[in-house]
DNA sequence: AGGACAATGACAACATGCTGACATATAGTC
DNA sequence: GACTATATGTCAGCATGTTGTCATTGTCCT
């Protein structure tokens, strides 16, 4: 899914904690979201910022820690990658049933928890 | 875990797939199972073989693809970190019910199966 | 037997991720 | 305000994984 739109599923991920924050994220704080390192973020940030797909902005609260946000470019990638996976979602879980998925993903939420 | 034990996921992945096999596997064979390239796999088992965790046995069936097999040193660090892992997976899981446990199991494998 | 197709080994280029280390910036405490 | 602890940027080394390519080996069909 990602391929047909050039991205890969780092750069996807990155995308998707940027998008679903209002007014961008710090690198660290993406790393935080994302559950990684920091300096893994930093890297792929950089790049996808040569790429045109994010764009850096002054951070009032940090001299040197900028705020990442989506370029125009990058939301309108994140915005077509959308069209794909939503229905792509919809119709893999099509004939299962909604309480085994919501098990499923409080069982999954609650490890996640405890190794915390 | 496996840190204590001087090795990586990796490594665990590759001595786990083994060690449920009966008489070794080929390091396709490895990769199958693990569900990723035969070329990650290889790197892997050379350095392991250099390593001591490994041993490469003549495959009958095909004149250049050897058989992967857990050396002795190989079975001692499969037991060992067994000790360590089944009794936290006990206590990782001892508070949720099997049901649960069971209806997630079963979503991924289901899926899994529909990705294939 | 012969020829086509698939499986395997080997090598390379690349993307992703981790950890460690060091310098700088922020925050909290006295 | 000064001191300490934490957060951040940056660079480096390493482990893992993918894809592509090419030569060699096995399989299968005729």
């Amino acid at each position: 899914m990602t391929e047909s739109l050039g991205l890969t599923h780092a750069r996807w991920k990155v995308i998707g904690a940027i998008a679903l924050s209002n007014n961008g994220l710090t690198v660290p704080g993406i790393a935080r979201v994302l559950g990684q390192s920091r300096q893994a973020v930093q890297r792929i940030t950089d790049v996808m910022k040569e790429d045109g797909l994010l764009e850096y902005r002054k951070n009032q609260k940090h001299k040197r820690s900028v705020l990442v946000m989506l370029s125009e470019r990058g939301k309108e990638v994140y915005n077509a990658l959308r069209e794909v996976q939503d229905p792509w979602a919809i119709d893999t879980t099509k004939d299962i049933s909604v309480e085994e998925l919501e098990t499923a993903l409080r069982l999954v939420r609650r490890l996640i928890k405890k190794f915390n």
